[in-house]
DNA sequence: TAGATTGTTAATCGATTAACAATC
DNA sequence: TAGATTGTTAATCGATTAACAATC
């Protein structure tokens, strides 16, 4: 079968391709191609490694001239579902949970957040960035029924497991969490965490290796 | 020289040793000693790796013991420098600043943020979550000042990359944004992306392999 | 045509995982 | 002692990078 393969790419591949694409509706500087050494450069990549991340979506580039740019914005979308939205719920309409729903920009990204859930009586009934609280024990059921996918949580660490509980029963198969713990899910289900602790961790080890190898005067 | 080696920990390590820290304050079942395989069932991963990563931090276990839970907390917040506070800047009050402000879990994560910059009059004097709001302009001397050595970018992608120049021209040395776009810095700062349309990305993408896969009745 | 760029195969690199001796 | 666990060296795996033929 030779049909264009919508396989697995990789991880880092995934992480990679969101870059391309914001760089590409960025930029528009009127230009109609575009190659993958101009891409790299940009980025700060490997001019291999974008012509592989590139070749998972199906585009097919040309010799010499680089890849049309309308559409290879068109491949990534489509590579990434971008181009028809998924609803989702999120739990949790605290802080970060309201900042989440003032984000424009994830109806770019093909995600709809059409209700928010939290079990404070003061925040059900609300009204935030456009999106209705409920009470979290409307989750499950209206999970089902509507047969939400996408599940997002955004309450604090304690109560994360719970929600998740409560959004696998109800369906939901995929989990952003931006709780710092780990979740227990089914087999099918797929979870992924966003730990801010660790992007932290990263910067402020780099840093400070960086700061401590300056401050011995050298680069060991 | 045969000193504890705070060298350079990979970015692997350094993302999965907050994991361990938050498991371990996590459940405090009163256990004394805890061991790289109970560590790993917990976390999903390889009991190798993880005596791989708490090896990085120093700290010598027992065999047919384990490591001591206390002791192990205090390695791991001693090579992340959790232990005495770091300050921060924060650029941008909209929505995700604030939410970002209101996170009390930072000072855990030994980052305090001082003071926070906007442009908008509105919000300038304003103190969000104890946090004074200041105009955006006077972040390049109030840094270098302060020696604030880490800044925070939550404004939007068009703003981003001034205001990293002006955090870099204030001395900072460690840029954490959030802004969706590749910020263009000198060699001597170290920057960390936080991009959530690459963390949906894999997530969505592995969602629909997975459900690909199913619909095909099958596991190709 | 000459030369830049794609597509692809091979080599390298680094992280993960396996194997095993040392130790309590 | 027996056996679980650490610490470390070796093997595997996957991603990145290099090399190069094909093509416009």
């Amino acid at each position: 079968m030779k049909t264009t393969d919508q396989g697995a790419a990789s991880q880092p591949t995934l992480r990679r391709l969101p870059a391309y694409h914001a760089l590409l509706k960025g930029q528009d500087s009127g230009q109609e191609t575009v190659s993958c050494t101009q891409i790299a450069a940009a980025l700060h990549l490997d001019p291999t490694q974008v012509r592989k991340d590139l070749a998972a979506t199906g585009i097919v580039g040309r010799p010499r001239v680089g890849y049309r740019v309308p559409q290879l914005i068109g491949a990534i979308e489509g590579f990434l579902g971008w181009n028809n939205a998924t609803d989702a719920f999120l739990a949790g309409a605290g802080s970060l949970g309201s900042a989440l729903l003032g984000y424009r920009g994830f109806t770019e990204y093909g995600l709809s957040i059409v209700a928010a859930f939290d079990t404070d009586p003061a925040k059900v009934g609300a009204v935030v960035h456009g999106v209705r609280v409920l009470p979290l024990d409307k989750l499950r059921r209206l999970a089902g029924r509507m047969s939400i996918r996408i599940g997002i949580i955004a309450v604090p660490a304690a109560a994360a497991q719970s929600v998740a509980d409560l959004m696998v029963e109800g369906g939901i198969r995929g989990l952003w969490s931006f709780a710092p713990v780990t979740l227990e899910v089914p087999e099918h289900v797929i979870v992924e965490e966003e730990r801010l602790s660790s992007s932290l961790a990263v910067l402020s080890g780099k840093l400070r290796h960086r700061l401590r190898s300056e401050a011995q005067g050298g680069r060991p």
